[in-house]
RNA sequence: GGGAGUUUAGCUCAGCUGGUUCAGAGCAUCUGCCUUACAAGCAGAGGGUCACUGGUUCGAACCCAGUAACUCCCA
C-alpha cells in the first residue's frame, strides 16, 4: 500500500469522527472513576459557527480529551439556548416571507411555527462542532426550551417569589423598540455616536404681578429674558417635558425660579424648576426635563413630583400624547421637528456632539429608556455568597484579573430585569384575576385554588377568568440554571447523574459574559444546590483579525470557519486556534497559524512514513543506545512541562512543548541520529530490532501526546500496521497517557554540547562552501570531562565526520571552534586566513574579557557578597572559574597564531 | 467620570520569588540547498534602548512613582 506524500485531513476526519460515535467513545455514565465534567456554554440555538465558537470548543475538547487520557470518566455536555429575542426575529422574519404576520397569530400558532423553524435549523451549530472533532456526549444534548428545563425555569421562579427575590414593579427599562422588549443591562452595547445638540428656545410665561415685583426690586429688564434656551440630542421629546430645571446657584437664571416656560410648537407650559443635580457649564445650564425618556429626568421628576408624559409607542413611533408629528419614527421626528422649531424661530443653533449610546445587542437598535411594568430579580442576596466563592478561590478565574472585575460588578449588582415582552421562551407564572391581583403558580389549576384564598378576591371568581402573564422570562434566566438542569437537578435533586457530576470542573467561555451567565451561574448554583457549580472558569480571548479589529458579521472580517477547516483540517486549524491565544488575552487570529498548523500534521505524516520505511535485520547490531537514552529523557522532561502548563490553563505552550518535542527533538535530532544510512539497492532500509522497537514505542507515545490537539491525525497513525494489530477498541481516543520516566540531565546536557558542534562543522560547511556530501574529519583537544567517546557515532553521522580523533594539541590549517571549554579542529585543504582566524578569536575574547570584568565586579563589591544568596554566589564563582578556563584556551590560540 | 489591563524582535507571545553577558520561542525575513520521510521541507544567519522619565537596590524587562499610547469593563 502506496503511502501519500502528504496528510490528506478529509480522508481521515470522517472516517474516525463516526467510529468514535460508534463505539460510544464520548459517552459516559456514572461510575467509580473520578469524573471530569464540562457543560458547553450553549450557543445560540440560531446561531452559526464563528471563530469565537471554534476557540472555545477547541480548548473544551483538548481539556475533554486529555482528561479521558488521564483515566477520568470524561463528560462533556453539549446542548443550545432559545434565545428568544434572536429566534422570534427570525422566526418572524421566516413568517413574513410566508406571508404571514405575528399579529394574525395567537400564541400557540406562533409557537407551532417557532418550534418548526427550530427544528429546521436549531441543530446546525451542534453538527458544525463535530467537524471540529468535538467529543461531546451527544446523547446527553440539551435544549433551554425542552419541557424538563422550562419546567425547571418554571419552578425556579416561584422558588425565588416565595423567597421574595423576584418582584413587580414600574420601572425605566432599556426598551429596544425593534424587538419590542425589555432588555437587561448586560444586553445594551454603548457606543459612541455623532450626535446633535440643538439649542431650543422656550418662551417664558410672564405674569404681570411678578414681573412687575422683579422690575422693583432688581430693576433688570425682562427683554433678555423673554427666551430660555435649553440644549438637547433629543428635540422630538420636547412634547413630553415636565419642567425645565436650573441650579439654584446658577447666576444667570435666578429670576428665573418659580416661573414657567411654554414648550414651542405645542405651547403648553410647564415649571421652571431647581436642582443642584443640573451642571451649569454644560449646554446652556437649562436642562428639559422629560421623565418619561430619560433614567436621570425620571429620578429627578421622582423627587420633584413631576408628570410622566410617554408619547412614544412600543415600536418607537410618537403617539397622539406627542400631539404632533403623531406615528411618526422618534428618528423622523428628529429630523421633522428641527426643521419644524426651524420655521417658527425657536431653534437658536446646532452644534456637532459626541457621545454615547445604548444599543441592544441582539437587534443593534437605539435603546429607547421606558418605563414599564417588569418583573425583576433581585441580586444583592444572591451575589454574596457568589462573590464569596470566587475571593475564597473555591472557584478559580483564569486568568486571575478578572477578579477584580467580577468583585466590582458584584458589589454594586443590580437588580435583573428577567421579563421579555415576547413569546418564544418560558411564559411568567403569573396569573392575574379581573381586579388586577396576580398570584404565582405552576399551573392554571393551581393558580386558581390560590386565587380563591386570597382575602380580597372577587367573590364569583371563575376558572376561566384568570389571565397568564403574557410576558416571557430572559433566556439567560435559563441558562443561569445550565449546570444543574442538564442533569435533572431541578426535576430529581438527588439522581445519580448530578451527585456524580455536579459541581462540574471547567467552564470555558468568553469574557463578555461573565456577568450575564457565569456570576448568575455561580448564584444559581450556591442557591439551589448550596455549592458552586464549577471550579474553573477559563476566560478566552476575543478573536481578532490582524488589525485587531474584533470579527464581526457586519465587518465581514471573519472566515467561515468550515472553509478554514476544508482548507487545512480540522487538526490543523484547532492547532491553529490555539497558538495564538495565550490565556485571557484577546488573539489576533490569521489563517497563517492554521497554515502552521497543517504543516505540523504534515510534519508528524512524514517521520511516520520515514520509519514506516524501515526493516527489521536482527542480525544488526544496536549503535543507537545514547540516541535511545537521550529522547526518553527528552520526552519526560516534556511531559513534566506539558503537565505543569495545563495544570494552569496555558494550552498555547503546552501545544508549543509539545510541537517542538516533536519537530526539533524527534524528527530533526532523534530521527536524524538513528536512521538508517541510504544503502542503494535495497528495497527497505534496514535497522536493528532494539532501535526500530524503541521508535515505534516513542512514536505511540508522541501520538498520544499529540492527541488531544490533534485527534484526527493521531487516530489515523495509531492504527497503522506499524503498531500491530488493534483490537476494536484499542483507539488513541482513550489511550492513556504516557508515565512519567526518570529524567537524565548530564545526558541531557552533554547532548546539548553534541548539537552544538555539529552545529558547528555544519557552520563551517556552510562559511567555505563544502557541500554536505563531502566528509570532513573533526579533532577534538577535550579539556572538560564530557565522554565524547561515548557521542561518536551522533557527531560523525549528523556531521557526515569520517575521521573524529582526540588530539592534545592544536591544529594548525584547521577551522577551529570552542564548545564549552574544548577545542575542535576540522583540518582544511585550503590553507588558513591567519588574519580572519586572528579575528574571530579576538572578538571572542573581547567577548569573555568584558564578561569576565562584570563577574569580577560582583564578586568584588562587598555589598553583593553579604547580601546575595550563597548559591548566586556559587553561580558567580564557577562562571569565573569557566570564563578564565577559556581565556586560558584562547589566549594560547593567539599566541601559537602570532597574533 | 470611575476601575482594570496591556506596551519585550517585522508579527504573535514567553520571561515564575529581582541574580549567568538575560534578553527568549514560534512565525515571518535573509543565505545556501530539489541531500531517497517531508520544498507544507532541510541546513544556517540576521533582527530588540524590554513604551518613556525618575526612584529603590550590590544588581531591574521584573519592584515603586510619574508620563504617554492602546484595549476592556462600569457609569
Amino acid at each position: 500500500m502506496s503511502i501519500s506524500k502528504t496528510y490528506l485531513p478529509k480522508e481521515t476526519e470522517e472516517k474516525w469522527y463516526s467510529y468514535w460515535l460508534k463505539h460510544d467513545f464520548f459517552k459516559s455514565v456514572p461510575d467509580e472513576r473520578e469524573p471530569y465534567t464540562i457543560v458547553i456554554p450553549p450557543p445560540n440555538v440560531t446561531g452559526v459557527l464563528h471563530m469565537g465558537h471554534m476557540l472555545n470548543n477547541t480548548i473544551q475538547d483538548v481539556l475533554v480529551r486529555r482528561a479521558r487520557m488521564k483515566g477520568k470518566n470524561a463528560c462533556w455536555v453539549p446542548g443550545t439556548d432559545h434565545a428568544s429575542i434572536a429566534t422570534e426575529a427570525k422566526v418572524v422574519a421566516m413568517l413574513k416571507e410566508r406571508g404571514i404576520s405575528k399579529k394574525d397569530l395567537t400564541r400557540k400558532e406562533f409557537l407551532s411555527y417557532a418550534w418548526e423553524w427550530k427544528e429546521k435549523y436549531g441543530g446546525i451549530i451542534l453538527d458544525q462542532l463535530k467537524k471540529l472533532g468535538a467529543s461531546c456526549d451527544w446523547d446527553r444534548t440539551r435544549f433551554t426550551m425542552e419541557d424538563d428545563l422550562s419546567e425547571a425555569v418554571i419552578d425556579t421562579f416561584i422558588h425565588l417569589y416565595k423567597k421574595g427575590l423576584i418582584y413587580r414593579g414600574v420601572r425605566m427599562v432599556n426598551w429596544d423598540p425593534q424587538g419590542k422588549t425589555a432588555v437587561s443591562d448586560e444586553e445594551v452595547i454603548r457606543k459612541e455616536v455623532n450626535q446633535k445638540l440643538y439649542y431650543i428656545r422656550y418662551k417664558v410665561v410672564s405674569p404681570e404681578s411678578k414681573v412687575s415685583s422683579q422690575d422693583l426690586t432688581s430693576g433688570s429688564g425682562l427683554q433678555t429674558q423673554d427666551y430660555l434656551t435649553i440644549a438637547t440630542t433629543r428635540p422630538e421629546t420636547i412634547m413630553a417635558d415636565a419642567a425645565i430645571c436650573v441650579n439654584p446657584n446658577d447666576p444667570r437664571y435666578l429670576d428665573l425660579h418659580g416661573r414657567q416656560v411654554r414648550i414651542p410648537l405645542i405651547d403648553k407650559a410647564i415649571n421652571i424648576i431647581t436642582d443642584e443635580y443640573v451642571t451649569m457649564d454644560f449646554g446652556t445650564g437649562c436642562l428639559k426635563v422629560t421623565p418619561a425618556h430619560d433614567l436621570n429626568d425620571y429620578e429627578l421628576g421622582q423627587k420633584h413630583n413631576l408628570p410622566v408624559i410617554d408619547i412614544l409607542n412600543d415600536d418607537g413611533t410618537l403617539n397622539e400624547k406627542a400631539q404632533i408629528l403623531v406615528g411618526e419614527d422618534r428618528f423622523a421626528a428628529r429630523k421633522k421637528i428641527a426643521a419644524l422649531l426651524e420655521a417658527e424661530g425657536y431653534l437658536d443653533k446646532v452644534e456637532d456632539y459626541k457621545s454615547q449610546i445604548g444599543f441592544s445587542e441582539r437587534t443593534d437598535a437605539a435603546i429607547e429608556p421606558k418605563l414599564s411594568m417588569q418583573w425583576f430579580c433581585k441580586m444583592e442576596e444572591m451575589a454574596k455568597p457568589a462573590l464569596d466563592s470566587v475571593l475564597k478561590g473555591d472557584i478559580k478565574l483564569i486568568p486571575e484579573k478578572f477578579v477584580n472585575t467580577y468583585r466590582h460588578w458584584m458589589e454594586n449588582v443590580h437588580d435583573w430585569t428577567i421579563s421579555r415582552q415576547l413569546w418564544w421562551g418560558q411564559q411568567i407564572p403569573a396569573w392575574y384575576l379581573p381586579n388586577g391581583q396576580f398570584v404565582i403558580a405552576k399551573t392554571r389549576e393551581e393558580a386558581f385554588e390560590e386565587a380563591k384564598s386570597l382575602k380580597s378576591q372577587i367573590s364569583d371568581l371563575k376558572f376561566e377568568d384568570l389571565v397568564q402573564d403574557e410576558d416571557v422570562l430572559d433566556t439567560w434566566f435559563s441558562s443561569w440554571l445550565w449546570p444543574i438542569s442538564v442533569f435533572d437537578g431541578f426535576k430529581d435533586p438527588n439522581n445519580a447523574d448530578i451527585n456524580y457530576y455536579y459541581p462540574t470542573n471547567d467552564l470555558v467561555t468568553a469574557p463578555e459574559i461573565l456577568f450575564f451567565w457565569v456570576a448568575r451561574m455561580i448564584m444559581a448554583g450556591h442557591e439551589f444546590r448550596g455549592e458552586a457549580p464549577f471550579k474553573n472558569v477559563y476566560l478566552t480571548g476575543i478573536v481578532r483579525d490582524k488589525l485587531g479589529r474584533k470579527m464581526s458579521k457586519s465587518l465581514g472580517n471573519s472566515p467561515d470557519p468550515l472553509d478554514l477547516i476544508e482548507k487545512f483540517g480540522a487538526d490543523g486549524v484547532r492547532v491553529g486556534m490555539l497558538l495564538c491565544s495565550p490565556a485571557g488575552n484577546d488573539l489576533m487570529f490569521d489563517e497563517s497559524y492554521c497554515e502552521q498548523g497543517r504543516n505540523f500534521a504534515n510534519k508528524i505524516w512524514n517521520a511516520f512514513k520515514l520509519v514506516k520505511g524501515w526493516e527489521v535485520d536482527e542480525s544488526l547490531a544496536n549503535n543507537n543506545q545514547v540516541a535511545i537514552d537521550w529522547f526518553g529523557s527528552r520526552f519526560n522532561q516534556a511531559l513534566t512541562e506539558i503537565e505543569s502548563n495545563f495544570d494552569q490553563f496555558r494550552l498555547s505552550e503546552a501545544l508549543m512543548t509539545t510541537y517542538k518535542l516533536v519537530w526539533d527533538d524527534f524528527c530533526a535530532w532523534y530521527l536524524e541520529m538513528i536512521k538508517p544510512v541510504y544503502q542503494q539497492g535495497v528495497e527497505k532500509q534496514t535497522i536493528d530490532a532494539e532501535t526500530y522497537t524503541a521508535t515505534i514505542s516513542f512514536f505511540e507515545n508522541i501520538l498520544k501526546i499529540l492527541h488531544p490537539f490533534m485527534p484526527f491525525i493521531s487516530e489515523e497513525l495509531w492504527h497503522d500496521e506499524l503498531f500491530g494489530e488493534r483490537a476494536e477498541f484499542d483507539c488513541c481516543i482513550i489511550a492513556q497517557l504516557p508515565k512519567y520516566g526518570q529524567i537524565n540531565t548530564r545526558l541531557l546536557d552533554d547532548v546539548e554540547i553534541v548539537k552544538q558542534i555539529i552545529t558547528q562543522v555544519r557552520n563551517i560547511r556552510n562559511g567555505k562552501q563544502i557541500p554536505p556530501k563531502e566528509k570532513l574529519a573533526l579533532s577534538v583537544k577535550a579539556n572538560s570531562n564530557v565522554p565524547y567517546k561515548n557521542y561518536e557515532l551522533i557527531i560523525t553521522k549528523l556531521g557526515n565526520i569520517d575521521a573524529f580523533d582526540f588530539v592534545t594539541d592544536k591544529i594548525s590549517q584547521a577551522a577551529g571552534f570552542m564548545v564549552s571549554t574544548d577545542e575542535f579542529y576540522v583540518p582544511l585543504n585550503e590553507t588558513i586566513d591567519p588574519l580572519a582566524e586572528c579575528e574571530r578569536l579576538k572578538k571572542e575574547k573581547e567577548y569573555l574579557d568584558g564578561f569576565l570584568k562584570s563577574v569580577n565586579s560582583k564578586l568584588g563589591n562587598e555589598r553583593f557578597m553579604s547580601n546575595a544568596k550563597p548559591e548566586i554566589i556559587e553561580i558567580e564563582l564557577k562562571k569565573k572559574a569557566d570564563a578564565e578556563a577559556k581565556l586560558k584556551i584562547l589566549e594560547n590560540s593567539l599566541a601559537a597564531l602570532a597574533c
